[in-house]
DNA sequence: CAATAATCGATTGTTGACAATCTGCGCTCC
DNA sequence: GGAGCGCAGATTGTCAACAATCGATTATTG
């Protein structure tokens, strides 16, 4: 989306944005919404009372609603029902298995560019990763991995990745809200990301490549066993 | 103008599929006027002329646009207007690596899994992309190759891959259209897919990555002659 | 004549009301 | 007592009018 082409508002964060519209305002409120657990995965969400809470007409709160329909958090049925997305074990499956293939790929890009601003911004969201993990702020350690994650991604310059992977992530951080409110603890655990990184900075690829696949294979089995109990909700 | 609404109450039982709603309609049919190229990349699409057109209030027409937007083949700046994308040298590129990636990571899922209707599944449609391209009829083997490709990517049931895949497959047929538009003949070279297939259906991996990056690597090479003189719409 | 401010037309953003459709519940009828 | 019918509530789909914003054109001023 090209949203960079006149950049004059520089300095002035007065009241007023005029850039800014109803629609992308509210879906950013909806997904924080959903992903920070107030809505649940299952739930329903009602257009007339969502757009009263938030003080809007139902225009721009359906149009919101329907960018977060083709982000894969919500699923909805004519002239019935909106519902949050409810992950299947298979869901989460191919969104591991999908992540594997598009890492790779983004590394297959940028090995030859990885200068040092890229070697010194990976560390740095490693670190910040490794704090929050540390300081065992579950919540936090979410946002930063995906920042990790996201940082590789953006290095590409690959908008087409880039898009995919946003497409991907929303998915990928409802799960990891849902498991981290059910089990407490989510679980990047730590030596894990550190193996990812130096094999990121390393000069073997097909290292980095195997380390890829078991970084989400792991992932993988956590997922498994989390939701093995809940049987089969088949979102989608 | 207004009555379309109150046509659809009317007469005729069972054609009347209920689910159906204007979004949806109206969605295909801009989209098939896009690619079709009755609106050209670059044109403006206006909501109140297309409404009219389409005899919908903008309601409706503004969520088809917006899933248009989504699909990557329109692109709107607030307050100001919505155009059809004109992709740059650098977004078919975009598209052409990306396929690589999807398509091998297709193949992957399904290496094991290729029975006898995949196989029969994937020649017929081969050999109704030959008969499109012996018949010189353009069009048609746009949507042959397509097809040819898209069977690949739904004998894998992998449905977050398939809907990437849906994500890309509207602005590759648009590259394409708008390619056929100009040079009269567009291009999927009979041999071309002669050996693709032929690899699909072998044992021997390898062959058939080696096969699909050299596929994709030709149509890049014809995008960049064909994109080359029109140097940079910026697109995105 | 050049630079800046005011204005106007065009287009999208937003709203509240109305219509169509689905789902669940009670009712009749056998 | 069970099956089918019809009604009512809830929810989404659609519409036409109104408001906000942008781009360009014109008027103004030094």
């Amino acid at each position: 989306m090209a949203d960079g082409a006149k950049n004059r508002a520089a300095g002035s964060v007065l009241a007023r944005v005029p850039k800014s519209t109803f629609r992308v305002h509210i879906a950013d409120g909806l997904r924080a919404a959903i992903l920070n657990g107030d809505i649940q995965p299952g739930a329903q969400v009602i257009e007339t009372a969502l757009a009263e809470q938030f003080g809007v007409s139902r225009g721009p709160l359906r149009e919101a609603m329907r960018q977060l329909i083709d982000e894969g958090l919500l699923v909805a049925v004519p002239y019935t029902g909106t519902h949050v997305v409810d992950l299947s074990v298979d869901d989460v499956r191919e969104i591991y298995s999908m992540r594997v293939t598009l890492e790779v790929f983004a590394f297959e890009h940028i090995w030859e560019r990885r200068d040092e601003a890229f070697r010194r911004g990976l560390v740095a969201r490693h670190d910040a990763l490794t704090a929050c993990i540390d300081a065992q702020d579950d919540a936090a350690s979410i946002v930063a991995e995906l920042q990790l994650h996201g940082f590789v991604y953006e290095a590409t310059g690959h908008k087409l990745l880039i898009r995919t992977w946003d497409s991907i992530r929303g998915r990928l951080q409802l799960y990891w809200a849902a498991h981290h409110r059910a089990h407490g603890i989510r679980g990047p655990r730590r030596d894990g990301h550190d193996r990812y990184v130096e094999m990121a900075l390393s000069d073997d690829f097909d290292a980095l490549k195997a380390e890829i696949t078991d970084h989400m294979a792991r992932g993988g089995r956590q997922t498994e066993e989390f939701l093995r109990g809940r049987e089969g909700p088949g979102a989608g």
